[in-house]
DNA sequence: AGATCAAAATTGGTCTGACCAATTTTAAGA
DNA sequence: TCTTAAAATTGGTCAGACCAATTTTGATCT
């Protein structure tokens, strides 16, 4: 890669003793990631898979082990190895080396405040139609379940998600999705110890949803960071609040 | 999928059928995550594994090959299993999980802008009298190395690295890690390819991290944040010059 | 024909035992 | 004491077998 002459850098490269199983495991990557493994789809048994190779079970099943423990396949006795929903995908590894052993969810909420506030500023400036559809129509799923706790999650969920799509920053996105899953649970363990504050906090978020859709559409940067901000310092609080009014 | 019906969030639990493998994969996690197995350490044997642990040599397999592939360990044939050295540990699976494939390295740019300035602003406000110095050494290192870019370039990081750390804000810190270290490669390449430009670009760099450190000295956040700003954007652009200006 | 259901085939997960090549340990030889 | 060659150890791979869950098949009954 390095156009190299005088370079100081190293000039050799590391000899690789082929592993037979990475070399699989780069190749199943690879066939992911061009699209050829969809989502959903199945991929071929592992004893099928020995003979197109032409190596070993164990060679494979070293090869497909680290995949489907970092979630990208999923394998099903009596049925075969599938690749997982796009949803999901590399979330694990990215938990793994992100949220491991945290003392507690300080950081968790800190980061995401820090992160979604930049996302409702660059969606703002980068949203475009199918965006704005999409977070428009989570916003009327809130709408339409303000009394079904879950159900109002999911699409809680999705217009943050959305969010996080309409700025255009993969890496950005990917974060968000990791950090909001993580904090989801947590959700919705304290929206179930106090289920009849629920509505009231439901009608709360949505109004400030709809805000910060307003900015968003109208490419308001600023109006729209300083919303989501507000948004989530709210929730944050109201949350905080049902967790210390439980323990009293 | 979704929970049903009235039971708002599931109040059962997932029956899971005990993955042998996972269950080892969780307790050698928790043994490294608790510093009895540490960085450089070697673990037993497979062989004495499968003792300990009562299965065969397949599920210890099967449980390390993920830890391996992640580079959490490493396997040395004819010597053992060893634990990885701290830097860089859960850095593959992070990285696996936010860089994979990206079109260009716009969304990392623009990610670690981010992170950076809100790192300036925390660490202002929660820099402790040890992380102030860490700062201050890597800015000497800096000092002393003006004409030698591998070895400023090291200083450097360490001194973002630094500020990171200054946060408290553990999931911070292993973003800016990961992004950095990936940046860093970029930044290496450009800059041996005009190396009678590094020293100038130095100079600007140190006064800016002189700046940067004055106002997380004084605890001023909005100062730090705004001095990070301009370090960023600067140094970006400088490199972007480099790039274009090799190009003609 | 269509539905039912039990037997057969398939599949991922695990175990055992074996061999290879790289490495470490041991022990013999100078 | 130092060298060095043999032996033991270790991770990587292969092969074959069994289990339990699942899917497919096919015979039976309606």
């Amino acid at each position: 890669m390095t156009p190299t002459s005088t370079a100081p850098t190293t000039p050799f490269r590391q000899i690789k003793r082929a592993r037979v199983s990475d070399a699989i495991v780069e190749q199943l990557l690879q066939l992911i990631s061009a699209g050829i493994l969809e989502p959903g789809k199945r991929l071929p048994s592992e004893r099928d898979l020995c003979k197109r190779f032409g190596v070993g079970r164990t060679s494979v099943r070293e090869a497909l082990k680290p995949l489907i423990s970092m979630g990208i396949l999923e394998g099903r006795v009596g049925s075969g190895t599938y690749v997982s929903a796009e949803t999901g995908q590399f979330q694990k590894p990215l938990a793994w080396g992100l949220l491991r052993d945290l003392n507690g969810q300080d950081d968790l909420v800190e980061t995401r405040h820090m992160l979604e506030t930049n996302a409702a500023h660059w969606a703002a400036l980068r949203a475009k139609p199918e965006n704005l559809a999409a977070i428009e129509a989570s916003i009327q799923g809130m709408a339409d379940h303000l009394q079904q706790p879950a159900e109002f999650q999911d699409h809680d969920a999705a217009f943050h998600f959305e969010i996080a799509r309409a700025t255009q920053n993969q890496i950005l996105y990917r974060l968000i999705n990791v950090i909001r899953g993580q904090i989801q649970t947590w959700i919705g363990e304290r929206l179930t110890l106090a289920p009849n504050r629920a509505e009231a906090l439901a009608r709360t978020s949505l109004a400030q949803h709809r805000e910060i859709f307003a900015a968003i559409k109208t490419a308001d940067a600023a109006a729209a960071r300083t919303a989501m901000d507000h948004h989530i310092q709210t929730a944050t609080q109201d949350l905080h609040r049902l967790e210390t009014a439980r323990k009293r």
